[in-house]
DNA sequence: TTTCGTACCTTACACCGTTAGGTACGGCGG
DNA sequence: CCGCCGTACCTAACGGTGTAAGGTACGAAA
């Protein structure tokens, strides 16, 4: 009985750090809707009130939150060319954001400390390659526009699994069989592309990711040689 | 006298379209989170739930309000190249996302018809031109994941008028005084580049759609001639 | 004249984030 | 040993939210 509350309830006590895990935990399973105080602090075995002696307010939980997915995401490798690193990163991004649908429509927060770790990180990688600084800034908004952007486009998908997407919007045109009439491009797009077996809108991300590397690639050389 | 309610309150009727209209308008002027149904109520001249009569639910008003924004946005021209009209088609978006920020957040919602028609002229624009299906696919999946994407980071901005921005983020680079010996790659850029006068967030936007029409371009001529 | 659909209304409920103000308890100085 | 104090939690309550349930005034139609 190490514990003060009696032998009943072991819990372990509550922190600022503990809240935002478990606050990530939360939204990942149900949702950010599925995310109030009341439930966060039963789900940490802890009455309501009780999450505001370790927290401002509800704000600074998902700052913490998106802070915390920030830091999933691999920081450019320093040993590693500056293309290999930055196509690294890229795609550590969006499985992450891919991870946590609910995170990218809340980037508005104040950036945590890994926010800013990381862009740190980009900035010294593509810098140490000999980027100028208008190029760095060109480049970064660049590929953060496009990784967020892609993100942004996915978690608007109807579902999540590969395979339910089809199906789901299979659904979707047979509901709206006016399509074909209204929209007779998109109607065949989706007909003779994306319902085709094997079509994953995933897959689209690479053949953007590369064409703009080959573009900053290209600046690049342009520029310094 | 014409309305039967009496001398004082000729108010013209509730309908969904007028309503979210006037949704827009309070999301415009004071944020996302200033939108309420009894607010909303209040703005069109009647009681919360008589919104009900002529709305599905809060969500439905959410996804009348993204597609009127989609509507502001320019449907690619059928009488210029390709390449302009996805230009042109870009820029307006960005402009429309500019005007509404709190829409960025909400495309998860179910695409109306403004939405569809979009859609539906790109890719009758590309397909027009000799795009591929696989390249149309492509090509709308990276304009629209970059377009998107950075009015997302736009959006997240302290604040939006130009001169605003700079002095914002010198608040709060001072604030964090600490930042230039822990983010030594950040601070510099913040310095040397971003506070320098006469830079604009917004204007990255063309270099990076420059480049993404240019790779665009090049994979067009390589597969069709 | 009765009936009906339209467009609005009041009431009420469960839940939300948060203010205000306690309370149990371990460790500390005296 | 006693009293104090900071820590970590608590209950009660307030104004706000979306919305289910059901009522009401009224022009038009039968």
């Amino acid at each position: 009985m190490a514990s003060t509350r009696g032998p009943e309830a072991p819990r372990d006590p509550v922190s600022r750090d503990r809240a935002v895990r478990v606050a990530v935990d939360l939204a990942d399973a149900g949702g950010l809707e599925s995310l109030s105080m009341r439930r966060l602090a039963q789900a940490l075995g802890v009455e309501a009130m009780s999450l505001y002696y370790h927290v401002k307010n509800k704000d600074d939980i998902i700052d913490g939150m998106v802070d915390l997915v920030f830091d999933e995401i691999a920081l450019p490798s320093t040993d590693t060319p500056w293309r290999t690193a930055m196509e690294d990163r890229a795609h550590s991004a969006r499985a992450a954001w891919a991870r946590h649908p609910w995170a990218i429509s809340l980037m508005r927060s104040t950036p945590g400390a890994a926010t800013l770790r990381h862009l740190d990180a980009v900035i010294a990688c593509l810098r140490g390659a000999g980027f100028s600084m208008t190029l760095t800034a060109h480049a970064m908004s660049l590929l953060d526009s496009y990784v967020d952007g892609f993100a942004l486009q996915e978690a608007s998908l109807p579902l999540s699994e590969a395979g339910d997407v089809n199906t789901a919007t299979e659904s979707f045109l047979a509901q709206q069989h006016m399509m074909s009439g209204a929209f007779p491009h998109l109607a065949e797009m989706a007909q003779t592309h994306i319902l085709q077996p094997g079509y994953a809108y995933g897959d689209e991300f690479a053949f953007g990711l590369g064409l703009i590397l080959d573009g900053i690639e290209a600046a690049h050389r342009g520029a310094s040689g």
